[in-house]
Parts: C-alpha cells; sequence; structure tokens
RNA sequence: GGCCCGGUGGUCAAGCGGUUAAGACACCGCCCUUUCACGGCGGUUUCACGAGUUCGAAUCUCGUCCGGGUCACCA
C-alpha cells in the first residue's frame, strides 16, 4: 500500500501585505510538503473582489522567492490542476453549490442586507445567535418565483439542527463543536463568488491537497468544512492548525499579530535590515521545535527536521531581541565579500563615493552589527569628526590622563608622519612598538589616539582600524585637533 | 456574552508519572581587551491556583482564575 503524495498549499489572499502569521503558514506547509518528499501549490484567493489591491499578487511572488519557498505548482508556473487564481475559477464553484441544493444540504436565500443588518440591531450584538434561516424553508414555488424574478440571492448550506460535530486536529487532538454553534454560512455571495470557506474547499478537493494547514483561529469554523466534505462525500484532508503568533500591544497586553504591531510586516522587517534567512528561521521556531537541541536552521536543515509532532499548541509572542541576535548569527557567518556587498548601499550613506578601505570596514562591522540599517549610524564619525571635549582623554582603567594624552598623541603624530605602510597590521606593529619604546601599557597609548581618530568614546573597531580606514592625512589631522583640545 | 483553544522564568521553549526542571534570547557579573562588539565562564528569574488519583504529579482528572481566538455576502 504507498501512501498518498503529500500535497499542501499556501493560499494567500492579494491584501499587498504579507506579514510574519502569514509568511509562517506558508513555511510549514512548504516544511510539511518537502519533509515528506511532496509537492507544495500556491493558490490566490482572490474571491474578495471590493479589496484587490494592484501588484498584490507579485508582493506573494517576490516574498516566495526571497525566502526561497519555491512552489511547484501556481498561476505563475501551472501545474496539473489548475488554475490556481480563484477568479479565474469562478464558474467552477456555482455547480457544486447546485448540487448541494438538489442534495438537500444547501438552499437559496434572497434576504437583502438590510434584513441582515436588522438582524444584528434587533438584539444587542452579544445576543445575534447568526443568521435566522429564514429562507431555509421557502417552498419551491416561491424560490423558483423568485429566481426567475432574477432575484439577487446567495447560497446557504444547511447546518445540521442537533447534535454536534466532530474533526481531528494534528496539532490540537479532537475538537468538538456543538451544531447549534454553527450559523448557515454563506456559500456563494451575490455576486457569484464563492465565499472563502466555500472556494477553499473545493479547490482543496480538486487541488488533491492532503494537509489544510493554517492559523488556529480557523479552529471554530472547521466543522462547518467537515460538514461540507460530508455533503459531497469526500475525503477530509488532514487538518493542522497552527498556534498564533501574537504581538505585544502598547498597553503590555498581547494579541494576534497584525498590521498594528508595527513593522511585523515581511517587507517592513526587510527594510529594517533583517536577512530572509533570518526571518525564516526565527518564524520556523515559533510554534515548532526541532528533536535536537539547537536553533540555527537553513532552509534545507529546516525541511530535514521537521515534524508535525514538534508543533505547539501554545501561542508565542514575536520577540524583537531575538530576531535581532539570529540577524547577528546570520551576518556574521557570512563571508566578507558577501558582507561588503550586502552592506555597500549602506556604506554610500556615508562615503557617497570613492574607494575606501572596505575590507577592514567589513572586519570592524561584521561582529558588531545585528542589523545592516545599523551601519551608518557607526560609522558616522568617519564622515565627519564630532565635536567632543577633552574629559574624553581621561580613562583611569588606561592609566592615562590629559598631560599623559599630550605625549602620547605627540609620540603618536612622530611615529604616524614617518610611517610609510599604513595598513592595519604596519600601524599595528609601529604604535605596538611605540607603547614598548615609551614604556606604557598599550591602552595608555591607544586610548588617546582612539578618541584623537574618532571623537567619540564608543567606536566599532579599535584604534589601528581607524586610522586604516581614515588614512594618513586625516588620521594626522585628527591627532593634531586631539592635541589641541587637551591644551586650550 | 456563547462557543473553541491555551497556561513551564520577561520572551521562545525541552519535558509525556520518579530529572539537581535542558537549551536559547534578554538581563547582571567576571575574563579577554585600546572603547564597543565578538568569544569564554558564571549568575538572577519558572511549572497560574485549588482539590483529587498515586508510594510519588510540571506531567493524569476535575474545578477556579487568567490569556487568546471566533461569532460577516473578509479572508
Amino acid at each position: 500500500m504507498q501512501e498518498k503524495t503529500v500535497r499542501t498549499r499556501f493560499a494567500p489572499s492579494p491584501t499587498g501585505y504579507m506579514h510574519v502569521g502569514n509568511l509562517r503558514t506558508a513555511l510549514y506547509e512548504y516544511l510539511i510538503a518537502k519533509s515528506q518528499g511532496g509537492t507544495f501549490v500556491l493558490r490566490i484567493e482572490d474571491t474578495d473582489q471590493e479589496r484587490l489591491v494592484e501588484g498584490a499578487v507579485d508582493i506573494i511572488y517576490n516574498t516566495l522567492r526571497q525566502v526561497g519557498l519555491q512552489h511547484d505548482e501556481g498561476p505563475d508556473i501551472g501545474g496539473e490542476y489548475g488554475p490556481y487564481v480563484q477568479s479565474e475559477r469562478k464558474q467552477i464553484y456555482l455547480p457544486y453549490a447546485q448540487q448541494l441544493i438538489e442534495a438537500g444540504k444547501a438552499y437559496y436565500c434572497f434576504c437583502t442586507r438590510e434584513r441582515l443588518e436588522s438582524l444584528h440591531e434587533g438584539k444587542d450584538g452579544s445576543e445575534f445567535g447568526g443568521y435566522d434561516r429564514h429562507c431555509r424553508s421557502l417552498p419551491k414555488e416561491e424560490v423558483d418565483r423568485l429566481l426567475a424574478a432574477g432575484t439577487p440571492y446567495v447560497i446557504r448550506q444547511k447546518m445540521p439542527v442537533e447534535g454536534s460535530t466532530t474533526f481531528e486536529d494534528a496539532v490540537y487532538g479532537s475538537i468538538t463543536i456543538e451544531n447549534r454553534e454553527l450559523e448557515d454560512q454563506i456559500l456563494i455571495k451575490s455576486d457569484g463568488y464563492p465565499t472563502y470557506n466555500f472556494a477553499n474547499v473545493i479547490d482543496d478537493h480538486l487541488m488533491h491537497i492532503t494537509h489544510v494547514v493554517r492559523g488556529c483561529e480557523y479552529l471554530t469554523s472547521t466543522p462547518k468544512y467537515k460538514l461540507l466534505y460530508e455533503a459531497f462525500g469526500w475525503e477530509i484532508p488532514v487538518y493542522v492548525h497552527l498556534p498564533l503568533i501574537m504581538g505585544k500591544n502598547e498597553d503590555g497586553s498581547v494579541s494576534k499579530l497584525s498590521k498594528r504591531h508595527g513593522s511585523t510586516g515581511f517587507a517592513d522587517l526587510i527594510r529594517e535590515g533583517f536577512l530572509p534567512r533570518t526571518i525564516v528561521n526565527y518564524i520556523a521556531l515559533l510554534g515548532w521545535c526541532p528533536k535536537e537541541n539547537r536553533e540555527l536552521f537553513t532552509l534545507p536543515e529546516l525541511v530535514e527536521s521537521f515534524s508535525i509532532d514538534g508543533i505547539s499548541k501554545s501561542p508565542a509572542v514575536f520577540d524583537y531581541d531575538k530576531l535581532e541576535w539570529f540577524n547577528g548569527e546570520y551576518i556574521r557567518a557570512m563571508s566578507q565579500d558577501d558582507f561588503i556587498a550586502a552592506a555597500m548601499p549602506y556604506f554610500r550613506q556615508v562615503f557617497p563615493q570613492g574607494e575606501q578601505n572596505w575590507p577592514v570596514l567589513a572586519s570592524i562591522l561584521q561582529p558588531r552589527v545585528t542589523k545592516l540599517t545599523q551601519i551608518p549610524e557607526m560609522l558616522a564619525f568617519f564622515r565627519e569628526l564630532p565635536d567632543y571635549p577633552a574629559e574624553f582623554f581621561v580613562n583611569k582603567k588606561s592609566k592615562t590622563n590629559l598631560e599623559n594624552s599630550v605625549r602620547m598623541l605627540e609620540a603618536a603624530v612622530t611615529t604616524l608622519q614617518s610611517q610609510q605602510s599604513w595598513t592595519v597590521e604596519s600601524l599595528h606593529d609601529a604604535l605596538i612598538a611605540l607603547a614598548q619604546e615609551l614604556g606604557v601599557k598599550n591602552g595608555t597609548l591607544l586610548w588617546p589616539v582612539r578618541i584623537a581618530a574618532a571623537g567619540t568614546l564608543v567606536t566599532p573597531g579599535g584604534a589601528m582600524e581607524i586610522l586604516a580606514v581614515l588614512g594618513k592625512e586625516e588620521s594626522l589631522r585628527r591627532l593634531s585637533v586631539g592635541l589641541s583640545k587637551i591644551k586650550a
């Protein structure tokens, strides 16, 4: 008996915004498929014609490409079960709904929006129990008459009046809901488009989806899906509901991650300087835990390690600190060439043109930044020597004070003036030799040199690196500025 | 409010009846050191509460509390 090929699908709505919750769902769908040699399908769910956003589909393609979640079937590459855009499948859904009507599992509803709204208002919101099933018992002749007259209608699913519905979830186990809690949901809208719920079931079945993966906000509506599958007599897919990703609110509470939680969109995170691989790695761990005790995973490694039983049930709070740590790890793991290439746009904010000592800049920044966007600020002192007080030259630990610093700087100037080679190594050799010659701790000499060169207490890199980037002429100029500050 | 789901440090979490309750982030201290960072070492902080079951409960059961989700011609 051969196992059926696993097929999962990512089914986003083209809203123009991809937040990490969606992306994480896509990731898990990809991982579930790929970890079992399965197929990952992309389907665009654009049944809400009122919310269409220009260019939104491209954002979806771009995002998936950036994180490496390559789909095997989809609107752009086709596949055996297309089309993969729901608006192009519009004519598929109605016959299925009509089939349900004939089977007595669904019915036409002619209620106006006004009547529906008055249902909501009539009782005070909290008591509203859903649609009152007014059209469920309409006589056939009345239905035919209204249809013939061209009355706008929707098609609703008939929910059982009694009993309960139970389904199995791969993460949450067995879940039961009383049927009286279920509303006669709309299958086909008055514009002829299917609702999300209906199109989902039809398409998942037609596309042979074996595992339906989604956020657990859908948990309570899943019995309706099950009932739909049963009404059609179709095999029910495996449901994999994912714990929600939560965002911190301003008041300290948490709620389902959304736009209002600031920069949690994929594009926002990229703009802030997070690497796609960082985001993938971090969100993979938000709700899933590997068997082995480790945290750094590339996408192929995730495919290797992933399994559904590692998915947790409790919601996870999105933590920027941890995300930054991951990003730092990945930045440090880059080759220097890759780092320079990635950092160049930020380098250019400080050095708009011309050549610089890129390798030295990379060597001082790569271990220090957790986001590439931090680069311009860290390098600002190269662009222009900041104004700083003479007190900067006083440092107890380096055993240096104003008086000392004058001596050190003067000696350094002399040494550096005759310095031919201007590399980190040669500067290092020259200055260390000088410290020995002067009989002082390295720090006693290097502290004032570093301060004078940078004009700031905290610098990325040490004195030699800074001098190397500055170049001989500018270095000597800054050292003399330092000297004049102390003497003033 | 009804229904559904959840509850191990500030955060992500391992744990599946017997553990000194892993690990990571963050935080603090020390080491390295010309500052910062990296790296190394160490530390603070946790089983929501109450009953049961059991020789033994973070692990099983029930109740309470707390948190979240959901109740559309949105997806």
